[in-house]
DNA sequence: CATGAATGAGTTTTCATTCAT
DNA sequence: CATGAATGAAAACTCATTCAT
């Protein structure tokens, strides 16, 4: 991204002040203070507040953009792929947990109607791209097919934005990395078609004795 | 709850503007323009802002207590239970969309402290009542066992929340209570015990005969 | 004019803000500062400054309105009631001086296109006054008809304009009704029927003899 | 004038902005972004922004001296050279409609004392000059003397300005100089000593047979 | 001759809140 | 129970100008 080293800066900050306190938090004034320039300097890498918030979610779509190319670019499984973009989305977090903060306020950005339409681009970005991936490990037989894609995609999405929202509710109290691991593999029980057909196939075997 | 006739309509029409606007919409002079009376008169029936948005909480609060005690009081099968507390939850957010819009949208109560540890408080509440018919659930080979109890509550309240926020975003442009209806169905197929086992017993028998 | 006694008090240290140095010199602080209260309360009296504008034009408005009604519904003759109407004006002017460098700023209303749309309408309805009052003269042949009656009204009012315009940028530096009165002499020489056709007349009768 | 390149463009786009929206549309800002260099590269032509207001007056006077010393200097009636003169500079205006908006805007120059002092010696130069030929026309019996000078002028300048103001007003709606040849016309007619007289001379001349 | 970065002072306007009535 | 008038604090943003490079 064509960012300079001072709106980075800006982009940060207000990552910062907004994860701190919402977007009340988030005022010229605040945002100068916090890198230690004058207020109208701000408007030198920013032509106004709403163009740093769009920056923010242009940081976040190249961010889980980058992602997303890392880890469903892979040649394995489905879910593999699934778990290991969850994976580096929560490393994110945990470096940087005011970025879990803002990403899945989407209230923050309704005030203008550009900020809350590349949230819904944004987001439906990455449905998008879950919703294929479910659909290859479907034709793989890696994942069950009785219920529909779509909601196989909300189940883990849901529970993963959840996961993150309750992390930053608890105040970052608990090790996200691991908690979704754990989370995640109750995922696999429960969505791969494999997994099941193994359990009840060993009873069958025992039954056909 | 004790809340006065005006009381009631200033939480009410604040949940509006905070749902079409976010908190930022939320100012003294919309509430008294909205409900056309002058702003020292809303000073009259809350002393501050802040109150306000307690008894916004207070009121949902009270709102899904009423509702949770309905459903959780039946004589049904646990995910009966469940499925019978969000239906009726839908039916709330069908009527009054802005609700929803309100309701999970955590960060609007971030400013102070007791505002946040109320959302804590309430979305514990929510928690452990779901967790604990998840538990009864088990105990009666409703639900499987095979994955923790909690990740069980957070797919299906993760799914569900997911549902709402893109409801919103959708600008409530889908039946909810269709939709929602359909999810759960899914959400039965995943975590019913019966179900699966239903299934592969079946194809036992088979063998057997 | 339903104006409030803060609300023409607001007007009246405006028109002296900008009399004294233009509109940049038209400030919330300046007005506030004036009459003594805080900034924001001048916004419990005018919603925008270009409120405060449009009501100065109102102001002038109705002045010139009432000036005009007074002056023009007298029975006496046409270039009498011209007369009259700008010596009413000439004495309010007298009175308050900041109105004559108020009043003929077209381009201090050209921000908005509210108040040039008004500057204008005020404009035309002075001239379309004019005019009728110098038709009516014609009709009387009190007035000459050789040049067009457009062109009689600009004369006058341009000639007055120019006379006001000197006298604020003079500082007041003249008796601006002595020399309206003169002025106005002259005009009446250069414009009545009477005038030149007595005088030669006279002549002609000289040659009848 | 000794003005280089570079504040040639810069009074020029200065002149523009001032006769879009007014002095509150001269910013360094604006200036340097209609002619693509940076703010601070005005400061390399102008030491401040009064001294830009200050160029456009020089540039002005510059402009109408020059128009004054062709038209004044010729040999022909004292009424042609003024109306030569009124001509150029309509002509002038014509190509250049900002300055019209610009020229007899007296308050845009009103801020600072250097600017108001000098636009009261411009205007004084044109009225002088102006007097002095009416004077000369009076003296070659060209011009009617039963009025005083200083009030020739005063219509003359007057109507001119008014003309020139409404032309501004109506946003150039009119051809200036078709407008400006008939009302001279009438000028000429109100104001030559021959005219009148030829008039009479020859209903004289009838009664006389 | 030009610019990127910065700033103190100021702009209009909004905010939650108070107080006398 | 209500309001008109007010306010300190702060909001976003603009202004003319400076300075190191």
């Amino acid at each position: 991204m064509d960012f300079t080293k001072r709106q980075k800066e800006i982009i940060d900050v207000s990552i910062r002040l907004i994860s701190k306190g919402g977007i009340q938090e988030l005022t010229i004034k605040n945002i100068s203070k916090a890198i230690d320039v004058s207020e109208p300097a701000i408007y030198r890498h920013f032509d106004s507040k709403i163009d740093i918030l769009l920056a923010i979610l242009s940081y976040f779509e190249e961010l889980t953009g980058d992602i997303s190319e890392k880890s469903f670019n892979q040649e394995i499984s489905s879910l593999s792929r699934i778990e290991d973009f969850f994976e580096r989305l929560m490393d994110e977090f945990t470096e940087n947990p005011s970025m879990a903060k803002v990403i899945f306020s989407e209230e923050i950005f309704q005030n203008d109607s550009r900020l809350s339409e590349k949230v819904v681009a944004i987001m439906k970005g990455h449905h998008r791209k879950i919703l294929e991936v479910v659909k290859e490990g479907r034709e793989n037989n890696e994942i069950r097919k009785d219920i529909p894609e779509k909601h196989i995609t909300m189940f883990i999405m849901g529970a993963f934005r959840l996961l993150i929202t309750r992390w930053r509710l608890s105040d970052f109290g608990f090790d996200l990395k691991e908690e979704g691991k754990e989370l995640w593999n109750s995922m696999k029980i429960l969505l791969s078609l494999s997994q099941s057909s193994v359990n009840y196939q060993k009873r069958i075997e025992d039954y056909l004795l």
